[in-house]
DNA sequence: TTTGTTTATCGTCGATTAACGATTGTAAAG
DNA sequence: CTTTACAATCGTTAATCGACGATAAACAAA
Protein backbone atom coordinates (compact mmCIF):
# COMPACT_ATOMS: atom_id res chain seq x y z
CA UNK A 1 0.00 0.00 0.00
CA UNK A 2 0.88 3.48 0.07
CA UNK A 3 1.17 3.99 -3.52
CA UNK A 4 1.78 7.00 -5.03
CA UNK A 5 -1.37 9.06 -5.93
CA UNK A 6 -0.35 10.98 -8.93
CA UNK A 7 -2.78 9.84 -10.92
CA UNK A 8 -5.24 11.62 -8.58
CA UNK A 9 -4.41 15.10 -10.23
CA UNK A 10 -4.90 17.06 -12.88
CA UNK A 11 -3.15 16.63 -16.08
CA UNK A 12 -1.65 19.87 -15.79
CA UNK A 13 -0.48 19.81 -12.23
CA UNK A 14 1.10 15.98 -13.16
CA UNK A 15 2.91 18.00 -15.98
CA UNK A 16 4.03 20.47 -13.91
CA UNK A 17 5.34 18.20 -11.30
CA UNK A 18 7.06 16.06 -13.94
CA UNK A 19 8.83 19.07 -15.39
CA UNK A 20 9.51 20.60 -12.22
CA UNK A 21 11.17 17.08 -11.15
CA UNK A 22 13.61 16.66 -14.32
CA UNK A 23 14.62 20.46 -12.94
CA UNK A 24 14.74 19.36 -9.50
CA UNK A 25 18.78 18.35 -9.48
CA UNK A 26 21.31 21.00 -9.98
CA UNK A 27 23.27 18.71 -12.19
CA UNK A 28 19.99 19.08 -14.93
CA UNK A 29 19.76 22.42 -14.11
CA UNK A 30 23.53 22.96 -15.50
CA UNK A 31 23.28 20.64 -18.17
CA UNK A 32 20.41 22.50 -19.44
CA UNK A 33 21.74 25.71 -19.35
CA UNK A 34 24.90 23.93 -20.87
CA UNK A 35 23.03 22.85 -24.03
CA UNK A 36 21.13 26.60 -24.28
CA UNK A 37 25.01 27.96 -24.34
CA UNK A 38 26.24 25.72 -27.00
CA UNK A 39 22.46 24.90 -28.87
CA UNK A 40 24.71 21.16 -28.51
CA UNK A 41 26.99 19.15 -26.65
CA UNK A 42 28.65 15.76 -26.77
CA UNK A 43 28.30 13.98 -23.86
CA UNK A 44 31.63 13.76 -23.39
CA UNK A 45 31.42 17.27 -22.89
CA UNK A 46 29.47 17.91 -20.64
CA UNK A 47 31.14 14.97 -18.18
CA UNK A 48 33.89 17.46 -18.38
CA UNK A 49 32.03 20.81 -17.54
CA UNK A 50 30.44 18.49 -14.56
CA UNK A 51 31.75 17.38 -11.12
CA UNK A 52 30.01 14.10 -11.54
CA UNK A 53 31.15 10.82 -13.23
CA UNK A 54 30.11 10.21 -16.69
CA UNK A 55 27.41 6.92 -15.19
CA UNK A 56 25.72 9.36 -13.66
CA UNK A 57 25.64 12.32 -16.47
CA UNK A 58 24.23 9.37 -18.92
CA UNK A 59 21.47 8.97 -16.18
CA UNK A 60 20.85 12.39 -15.58
CA UNK A 61 20.73 12.73 -19.43
CA UNK A 62 18.26 9.98 -19.48
CA UNK A 63 15.94 11.81 -16.51
CA UNK A 64 16.21 14.79 -18.82
CA UNK A 65 15.17 12.35 -21.81
CA UNK A 66 12.02 10.83 -20.15
CA UNK A 67 11.04 14.27 -19.67
CA UNK A 68 10.91 15.31 -22.69
CA UNK A 69 13.12 17.92 -22.60
CA UNK A 70 16.58 16.93 -24.20
CA UNK A 71 17.11 14.87 -27.16
CA UNK A 72 19.98 13.17 -28.53
CA UNK A 73 21.12 12.26 -32.01
CA UNK A 74 23.87 9.49 -32.15
CA UNK A 75 26.90 10.85 -34.13
CA UNK A 76 29.57 7.87 -34.75
CA UNK A 77 30.70 6.86 -31.37
CA UNK A 78 29.13 9.78 -30.01
CA UNK A 79 26.29 11.06 -29.01
CA UNK A 80 25.24 14.96 -29.94
CA UNK A 81 22.77 16.43 -26.96
CA UNK A 82 20.67 19.06 -27.75
CA UNK A 83 17.31 20.60 -25.88
CA UNK A 84 14.31 19.11 -27.70
CA UNK A 85 12.50 21.91 -29.44
CA UNK A 86 8.92 20.52 -28.86
CA UNK A 87 9.53 19.65 -25.06
CA UNK A 88 11.18 22.36 -24.23
CA UNK A 89 8.74 24.76 -25.51
CA UNK A 90 5.68 22.88 -24.24
CA UNK A 91 7.27 23.06 -20.46
CA UNK A 92 8.45 26.77 -20.56
CA UNK A 93 4.66 27.27 -21.33
CA UNK A 94 3.23 25.33 -18.52
CA UNK A 95 5.76 26.88 -16.19
CA UNK A 96 4.90 30.33 -17.90
CA UNK A 97 1.12 29.69 -17.03
CA UNK A 98 1.81 27.91 -13.61
CA UNK A 99 3.49 31.44 -12.81
CA UNK A 100 0.94 33.46 -14.23
CA UNK A 101 -1.67 31.12 -12.06
CA UNK A 102 0.15 32.08 -9.13
CA UNK A 103 1.27 35.61 -9.28
CA UNK A 104 3.60 37.28 -6.89
CA UNK A 105 1.90 38.55 -3.26
CA UNK A 106 1.77 41.49 -1.86
CA UNK A 107 3.57 41.16 1.76
CA UNK A 108 1.79 40.92 4.72
CA UNK A 109 -0.89 37.69 3.67
CA UNK A 110 -4.58 37.78 4.56
CA UNK A 111 -4.03 35.53 7.65
CA UNK B 1 30.63 7.34 -0.26
CA UNK B 2 28.40 8.17 -3.15
CA UNK B 3 27.13 11.19 -1.55
CA UNK B 4 25.10 13.73 -2.98
CA UNK B 5 27.15 15.95 -5.00
CA UNK B 6 24.47 19.11 -4.95
CA UNK B 7 27.18 21.22 -3.35
CA UNK B 8 29.54 21.30 -6.43
CA UNK B 9 27.20 23.34 -7.82
CA UNK B 10 26.46 26.86 -8.41
CA UNK B 11 24.19 28.41 -5.81
CA UNK B 12 21.99 29.46 -8.40
CA UNK B 13 21.42 25.89 -9.86
CA UNK B 14 20.89 24.79 -6.69
CA UNK B 15 18.62 27.17 -5.49
CA UNK B 16 16.42 26.65 -8.69
CA UNK B 17 16.86 22.86 -7.94
CA UNK B 18 15.51 23.36 -4.60
CA UNK B 19 12.46 25.24 -5.58
CA UNK B 20 11.77 22.21 -8.75
CA UNK B 21 12.09 20.11 -6.72
CA UNK B 22 9.83 21.57 -4.15
CA UNK B 23 7.02 21.84 -7.32
CA UNK B 24 8.26 18.46 -8.47
CA UNK B 25 4.88 16.94 -6.83
CA UNK B 26 1.39 17.43 -7.95
CA UNK B 27 0.03 17.85 -4.99
CA UNK B 28 2.11 20.79 -4.16
CA UNK B 29 1.51 22.34 -7.05
CA UNK B 30 -2.17 21.95 -6.26
CA UNK B 31 -1.51 23.42 -2.91
CA UNK B 32 0.05 26.38 -4.33
CA UNK B 33 -2.78 26.95 -7.24
CA UNK B 34 -5.48 26.41 -4.05
CA UNK B 35 -3.08 29.18 -2.03
CA UNK B 36 -3.10 31.83 -4.88
CA UNK B 37 -6.96 31.06 -5.75
CA UNK B 38 -7.89 31.76 -2.11
CA UNK B 39 -5.19 34.36 -1.36
CA UNK B 40 -5.24 31.82 2.05
CA UNK B 41 -5.88 29.03 3.59
CA UNK B 42 -6.88 26.82 6.10
CA UNK B 43 -5.04 23.22 6.28
CA UNK B 44 -7.79 21.37 6.50
CA UNK B 45 -9.34 22.87 3.62
CA UNK B 46 -6.94 22.10 1.45
CA UNK B 47 -6.95 18.55 2.62
CA UNK B 48 -10.97 18.91 1.80
CA UNK B 49 -9.68 19.80 -1.77
CA UNK B 50 -7.29 17.43 -2.32
CA UNK B 51 -7.36 13.68 -2.72
CA UNK B 52 -4.76 12.58 -0.07
CA UNK B 53 -5.06 12.60 3.91
CA UNK B 54 -4.29 14.90 6.59
CA UNK B 55 -1.13 13.68 7.68
CA UNK B 56 0.19 13.65 4.15
CA UNK B 57 -0.92 17.32 3.29
CA UNK B 58 0.76 18.52 6.41
CA UNK B 59 3.60 16.65 4.93
CA UNK B 60 3.77 19.03 1.73
CA UNK B 61 2.73 21.79 3.61
CA UNK B 62 6.54 21.08 5.90
CA UNK B 63 8.01 20.98 2.41
CA UNK B 64 6.92 23.72 0.58
CA UNK B 65 7.82 25.96 4.01
CA UNK B 66 10.97 24.68 3.71
CA UNK B 67 11.72 25.67 0.59
CA UNK B 68 10.24 28.93 1.76
CA UNK B 69 7.38 28.90 -0.73
CA UNK B 70 4.70 29.22 2.13
CA UNK B 71 4.65 30.74 5.51
CA UNK B 72 1.87 28.95 7.96
CA UNK B 73 -0.28 31.15 10.77
CA UNK B 74 -1.65 29.73 14.00
CA UNK B 75 -5.09 31.03 14.29
CA UNK B 76 -6.39 29.77 17.11
CA UNK B 77 -6.89 25.27 16.70
CA UNK B 78 -6.18 26.20 13.13
CA UNK B 79 -3.61 27.01 10.74
CA UNK B 80 -3.85 29.68 7.57
CA UNK B 81 -1.13 29.36 4.78
CA UNK B 82 -0.32 31.47 2.62
CA UNK B 83 1.97 32.43 -0.09
CA UNK B 84 5.27 33.21 1.19
CA UNK B 85 5.48 36.88 -0.19
CA UNK B 86 9.46 37.20 -0.34
CA UNK B 87 10.35 33.58 -0.65
CA UNK B 88 7.34 33.19 -3.89
CA UNK B 89 8.80 36.31 -5.32
CA UNK B 90 12.46 35.18 -5.29
CA UNK B 91 11.12 31.37 -6.63
CA UNK B 92 9.12 33.37 -9.30
CA UNK B 93 12.53 35.21 -10.32
CA UNK B 94 14.75 32.50 -10.19
CA UNK B 95 12.56 30.36 -12.89
CA UNK B 96 12.17 33.11 -14.69
CA UNK B 97 15.63 34.04 -15.15
CA UNK B 98 16.08 30.55 -15.68
CA UNK B 99 13.59 30.14 -18.64
CA UNK B 100 15.46 33.00 -20.26
CA UNK B 101 18.89 31.57 -20.18
CA UNK B 102 17.31 28.75 -21.62
CA UNK B 103 15.52 30.34 -24.49
CA UNK B 104 12.74 28.25 -26.94
CA UNK B 105 14.92 26.16 -29.69
CA UNK B 106 13.90 26.10 -33.25
CA UNK B 107 13.06 22.87 -34.22
CA UNK B 108 15.72 20.94 -36.02
CA UNK B 109 18.79 21.20 -33.71
CA UNK B 110 22.14 21.67 -34.91
CA UNK B 111 23.22 17.98 -34.57
C1' DT C 1 39.42 -8.00 -37.39
C1' DT C 2 41.28 -5.95 -33.76
C1' DT C 3 41.79 -1.75 -31.22
C1' DG C 4 40.43 2.46 -29.14
C1' DT C 5 37.00 5.81 -27.99
C1' DT C 6 32.61 6.99 -26.39
C1' DT C 7 28.21 6.24 -24.29
C1' DA C 8 24.66 3.27 -22.08
C1' DT C 9 23.41 -0.07 -18.89
C1' DC C 10 23.90 -3.08 -14.80
C1' DG C 11 24.35 -3.96 -10.00
C1' DT C 12 24.79 -2.09 -5.74
C1' DC C 13 24.31 0.85 -1.67
C1' DG C 14 22.68 4.42 1.29
C1' DA C 15 19.57 8.24 1.52
C1' DT C 16 15.33 10.28 0.56
C1' DT C 17 10.38 10.45 -0.70
C1' DA C 18 5.55 9.40 -0.43
C1' DA C 19 2.05 7.63 1.88
C1' DC C 20 -0.69 6.14 5.81
C1' DG C 21 -2.62 5.41 10.52
C1' DA C 22 -1.86 6.41 15.15
C1' DT C 23 -0.37 9.42 18.45
C1' DT C 24 0.76 13.81 20.43
C1' DG C 25 0.33 18.71 20.96
C1' DT C 26 -2.22 23.08 21.12
C1' DA C 27 -5.65 26.06 21.85
C1' DA C 28 -10.52 27.45 22.15
C1' DA C 29 -14.96 26.27 24.51
C1' DG C 30 -17.73 24.27 27.77
C1' DC D 1 -10.20 21.41 34.31
C1' DT D 2 -12.10 18.68 30.86
C1' DT D 3 -13.55 18.12 26.35
C1' DT D 4 -13.28 18.94 21.43
C1' DA D 5 -11.15 20.32 17.06
C1' DC D 6 -7.50 20.75 14.33
C1' DA D 7 -2.80 20.23 12.89
C1' DA D 8 1.90 18.34 13.50
C1' DT D 9 4.77 14.62 14.41
C1' DC D 10 6.05 9.71 14.89
C1' DG D 11 6.78 5.19 13.16
C1' DT D 12 6.48 2.29 9.41
C1' DT D 13 6.68 0.60 4.69
C1' DA D 14 7.60 0.44 -0.19
C1' DA D 15 9.44 2.85 -3.81
C1' DT D 16 12.50 6.02 -5.95
C1' DC D 17 16.81 8.74 -6.33
C1' DG D 18 21.70 9.71 -6.65
C1' DA D 19 25.92 8.10 -7.07
C1' DC D 20 29.60 5.08 -8.39
C1' DG D 21 32.50 1.46 -10.62
C1' DA D 22 32.34 -2.14 -13.79
C1' DT D 23 30.78 -3.93 -17.79
C1' DA D 24 28.67 -3.99 -22.25
C1' DA D 25 27.56 -2.00 -26.65
C1' DA D 26 28.39 0.87 -30.80
C1' DC D 27 31.18 2.50 -34.09
C1' DA D 28 35.46 4.54 -36.40
C1' DA D 29 39.99 3.71 -37.54
C1' DA D 30 43.98 1.06 -38.10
Amino acid sequence: MAAHKREQFTPAEQQIAVIAKALGHPARVAILRLLAQRQSCVCGELVLELPISQSTVSQHLKELKAAGLVQGEVDGPRVCYCLAPAGWATARQLLTDFLHDVPPVAPGCAC
